[in-house]
DNA sequence: TATTGTTATACTCTATAACTATA
DNA sequence: TATAGTTATAGAGTATAACAATA
């Protein structure tokens, strides 16, 4: 927790916390509001707002559900895509520093913790 | 970071989380208003306002400075304390549950990435 | 005159309630 | 009639600017 929180206060960002979230909600696979929306656990009209922003700022872009008129699909525009690619580099970037320093077995400690924590964050 | 999201989500708290971030500060020992600013990458305004209601509640308790009298010094009420307690009990109880289900040799190997990353996040 | 903290005012993100469009 | 999403309005948390008290 406490290195996370780290990482979240040492990256200066582009983008708002809420805002960045929404992007790696999107980053596999299109969306709709709700779904955004439940899963940021926030209200369809919070997630509508932050939506139009992205959307204004052209790193979401909003597509017409097929069969269902009243969905709308939200994806990651390239723009968006370019964004979270340099968010998460840079928030890497204070970590690799800081693991550099580490001994070759020390990483290896990380290097399989990561693996465990994977499959227990994935329950 | 999906694991501290994780845990962030799932704990229902008592307290909003910029509040609770300000116990957890005060844990160790007193600040003045400044220092918990700074810390918490807010301005005075901010964290006079946050602090006023922490305040209200009762779980934090303003004193004087003992040679300046413009300093604010802010620490844990009992009840400060208690509440601090009991969220991390919350929020220990999920990777709890999750950690049971490990081997021990999995589990020894986490201990021992906590080690490292005590370490790292020290710096 | 500089520093610590508070008050005044405005902007953003959140929520609930009301509304529009589509099923 | 029910559901997906937006708009209207209000409540927090944040900021900058202005102020009060103390060094």
């Amino acid at each position: 927790m406490r290195i996370s929180r780290r990482v979240r206060f040492e990256a200066a960002s582009e983008i708002a916390p809420h805002q960045f979230s929404v992007l790696v909600q999107l980053k596999a696979e299109p969306a709709t509001l709700g779904d955004l929306a439940d899963r940021e656990q926030v209200k369809a009209p919070s997630m509508s707002r932050t939506v139009a922003g992205l959307v204004e700022r052209e790193l979401l872009a909003r597509k017409h559900h097929p069969t269902d008129g009243r969905v709308v699909l939200l994806s990651l525009t390239p723009a968006g895509q370019g964004l979270l690619r340099r968010e998460r580099a840079q928030r890497d970037a204070w970590m690799s520093e800081r693991l550099e320093g580490l001994s070759p077995a020390e990483q290896d400690i990380l290097a399989k913790a990561t693996e465990i924590l994977e499959r227990v964050v994935a329950r």
